[in-house]
DNA sequence: GTCTATACACGGATAGAC
DNA sequence: GTCTATCCGTGTATAGAC
């Protein structure tokens, strides 16, 4: 192995670990009161090295982002590997229900970056948030399309809004139940939902 | 009219501007990219002199949530002259679908307000958050309640949170089409709803 | 009560030694 | 590739003239 390659991977592995520590620091503490110090803190980077792998902060927080997609393929993955799209929909509400207490602490990680990342919208990083969750839209509603449902986007848009929307509620009030409780009602309604027609408002 | 009592009316004149200003751009920048300058330039009022009237940026802060619940309370007030509670949680819907471009750009005023500030506990301004949230919650509830419908207060997280995830959805995706079309899923939820009983998860 | 000037702290970013 | 020192812009808040 040769000193540059060596380098690479020490830098590789540097790299990596900013972007995890800018993925999970931004969800704590918002991206506008992050300090690029306190993701290099928990990174356990010396701050003026951060540099040398992002140039500006934006790219910390997009780096950030392609952090948080990636986890998100990596769930969709598992899930994909039960058989029922059903069954799939019903295993993402459990993990959600599972990261109650997160939630209620720092509301969703990528909804909550979202709202900042539209307000900081000079850099384009508020599209990209959107790209995020799109991915998780369209996972979703490749899952109703499956189970022969009409209107399988509608139906993606109102499965992911009710997650945003307990996560927000749970966040605000800072109560893990709403979590498990709103968790219940989804479950219930995907049980509700049948292969020849809608109900209403889901 | 004594010359005190002149300068109050004045001085209350601008501290009303202000603080309406704080809640309009607030939401429109977000909190922690707002600066005193752009609150005092919306209300016309010569930065130096806001704090005369507000000794700290959390202080004009506060005075937007209180400005937003003050909002709230005017709407429900309004909502509260129609018979039916029913009729009250539609009107309400559609109020929040005729408010589709500005929650496409912005986002829902309290909802986003509240992710910010969780992430600025300092202050105990989070928990100011969730008090507001708290006021539409509660006056959900007891529309539920009069229907006669059972757990009126898990209805009304249903029914708000639906509100937040479509409000973060259509600004994520910047889409106003987002909130037209789950208002209309959320009104045929809601007259599915009947006294008797409960529908699974809304 | 109104407004200007400014102190002061903080954070992003860069230069350059090693 | 690593790290220190530092520049510089910006924003909150205050002092004090009017």
């Amino acid at each position: 192995m040769t000193n540059s390659a060596r380098a690479s991977a020490r830098g590789a592995g540097k790299r990596r670990r900013l972007a995890a520590a800018a993925a999970r620091v931004l969800h704590e503490q918002g991206a506008e009161r992050t300090t690029i110090a306190d993701i290099a803190a928990a990174a356990d980077v010396p701050v003026g090295n951060v540099y040398y792998y992002f140039k500006t902060k934006d790219e910390l927080i997009q780096a950030a982002l392609t952090e948080h997609a990636g986890n998100l393929a990596e769930l969709t993955g598992e899930l994909d590997k039960l058989a029922d799209p059903r069954r799939r929909l019903k295993s993402l509400v459990e993990a959600w229900v599972g990261q109650r207490d997160t939630a209620a602490r720092y509301g969703c990680p990528t909804g909550t970056l979202a709202v900042e990342l539209d307000k900081r919208a000079e850099g384009g990083l508020d599209v990209e948030a959107g790209r995020v969750v799109r991915l998780l839209l369209d996972w979703v509603e490749r899952q109703f399309r499956e189970l022969g449902l009409p209107d399988p986007d509608d139906l993606a848009l109102t499965f992911v809004g009710a997650y945003q929307g307990m996560s927000l509620l749970a966040n605000a009030l800072r109560d893990p139940e709403v979590m498990t409780r709103q968790g219940a009602r989804l479950t219930r309604w995907l049980d509700s939902l049948d292969g020849t027609g809608e109900r209403p408002a889901g």
